[in-house]
DNA sequence: TCGGCATGTGACCAGCCAGTCACCTTGTGA
DNA sequence: TCACAAGGTGACTGGCTGGTCACATGCCGA
C-alpha cells in the first residue's frame, strides 16, 4: 500500500487504460462480448482502434480478461474487508445478513459488471480452451475460499451447522447470483421492484439460515 | 394425447428434424451458439446446409429457439409429473429431496442441454432484443409457476414456512443450477466427483430446509 | 529551433460465415 | 417408362470485423 511514485507519462497511461476499460465494460455488458466490436469500444473510449492494441497487446480477449480480473478482485476485496471489520460479537445470522445486503448493493451499483459476468462467465467457464476454463475455476475458487474462512470459523464456534464450508460458500454465492437474476429489472417484465439489497438479504437469510421448514 | 396420424412423408420429416436438432444441440453446447457454424451443424446432422433452411426458415436463431423450447418443456414436464405422482402423505422434506435429486439427475443426463442453457440463456435473457429477453422471462416464469404450486400447497398445509412461494421457487431452481455449476466436472479441475444427484440433493435439502443455523 | 522517438490513428485487408439459389436427385402417378 | 414435383445440396456471395501498419502528431532533449 506504499504510495505509488509514477512519472507523468505513466499516470497518463493509467488514465487512458482506465478509459478504455470503462468503455469496454459498457459496450461488452450491453452487446455481449462476441457481438461487441472493437470499433465501438474505441469510439466510446475516444481513441483510435489501433491505440487499443498499444494498451492491450492481446486484443479483444485481453481486454475482456482485464475486466474479469478487476471484477473478481472487487468481489474478493469486498468479502475480505467486510469480515475484517465486522465485530466478532454480533450474532452470526446478522453478520451474514449484512454481508449479503452489502454484496447485493455492490453488484447492483456495478450492474454493468454483473451483466458482463452473467453474460460471459458461464460460457467461458465451459469453454473448450483449457486455459479459459481454468481461469474461471481459479477465480471462483478464490471467492469461495475467501468466503469459506468466516463460514468455517462460525462452524468451529458452533454458531453454524457443521457441514462442508466450501460447498456452503459456493451455494451462498449462487443464491446471491440467483436473487439478482430473479429480481433484476428486465425491461417492463421486472417481476418485482428493482433488486433491493434489504429485501434480497431478508429472503436469502430466511431461506438459508432459518430454513424452509417451519419453526415455532 | 390422441395418437397422431401422420403420413409417411410427415414421419420422415420429423425424423430429419430430430436429427438436425440433436446435431445442433451437440455443436451449440460444445462451441457456444455464436462460435458454432451452421456448416458444422449440417455436417454433423449429415445434411446439406441448405436443407437446414427447409426445416428452420428462421435460420440459425430459429434452431436455437427450437432447442430452448424443448429444454424448457422438459423441465416443466419433469416438475409437473413429479408432483402429480408423488404420494401426498410423504413428509414435505422428503418430497422435495426427491424432486431435487430427480432434477439433478435429469440435467446431468442431458448435460448438453444444461451446457447450452448455462452458456446462452443468461446472455439472451439480458439481450437488447426485447423479444428474446421476453421469451426467457416467460420460460422462467413458467418453471417458477409450476414449482410454486406444490410449494404454495405445502405452505397452506403448514409444512413449509410461510413466505413468498414464487420467490422460493426461483431460489430453489437457482440452487440446483448452482450446485451443478459447482459440481460439474470441468476437465481435471473438478472440485469433487462428478455431480451426484444424491449428494447434491442432500446438500441443497440440508441448507434450504433445515437451515444453516444449528438445531438440536 | 530542430531532430528523432514514442505514440496515436484509421484505412485497409484477409478470413470467416449466414444465408441464397440454380441445379440435381428421388420418388410418384399416369 | 416417362414427366414432373418436391425437396435436398453445396458452391457462392455479401457483409462484417479483428487485427495490422504506414503515416501523422506532438513531446522532449539537445
Amino acid at each position: 500500500m506504499e504510495a505509488p511514485v509514477l512519472s507523468r507519462r505513466d499516470r497518463e497511461r493509467l488514465v487512458r487504460r482506465r478509459a478504455m476499460l470503462d468503455a469496454a465494460l459498457t459496450v461488452f455488458a450491453e452487446k455481449g462480448f462476441q457481438s461487441a466490436t472493437l470499433d465501438e469500444v474505441a469510439e466510446r473510449a475516444e481513441f483510435g482502434k489501433g491505440t487499443l492494441y498499444n494498451y492491450f497487446a492481446g486484443g479483444k480477449e485481453a481486454i475482456l480478461f482485464a475486466l474479469f480480473d478487476e471484477v473478481y478482485a472487487d468481489v474478493v476485496n469486498l468479502i475480505e474487508t467486510y469480515f475484517e471489520r465486522v465485530e466478532s460479537e454480533r450474532p452470526t445470522r446478522d453478520v451474514f445478513h449484512g454481508f449479503i445486503a452489502e454484496t447485493i448493493a455492490h453488484l447492483v451499483e456495478r450492474s454493468d459488471a454483473f451483466m458482463l459476468m452473467a453474460k460471459e462467465a458461464h460460457r467461458m467457464a465451459f469453454s473448450e480452451e483449457r486455459e479459459n476454463a481454468a481461469y474461471f475455476l481459479g477465480q471462483r475458487e478464490r471467492i469461495a475460499a475467501a468466503l469459506a474462512l468466516p463460514i468455517e470459523k462460525a462452524m468451529q464456534a458452533g454458531t453454524l451447522r457443521r457441514m462442508d464450508a466450501h460447498g456452503v460458500a459456493h451455494m451462498l454465492m449462487g443464491n446471491i447470483h440467483g436473487y439478482l437474476m430473479y429480481a433484476c429489472p428486465l425491461g417492463e417484465h421486472a417481476p418485482t421492484a428493482p433488486p433491493d439489497a434489504e429485501h434480497g438479504a431478508n429472503l436469502i437469510t430466511t431461506i438459508l439460515f432459518d430454513g424452509l421448514l417451519p419453526r415455532d
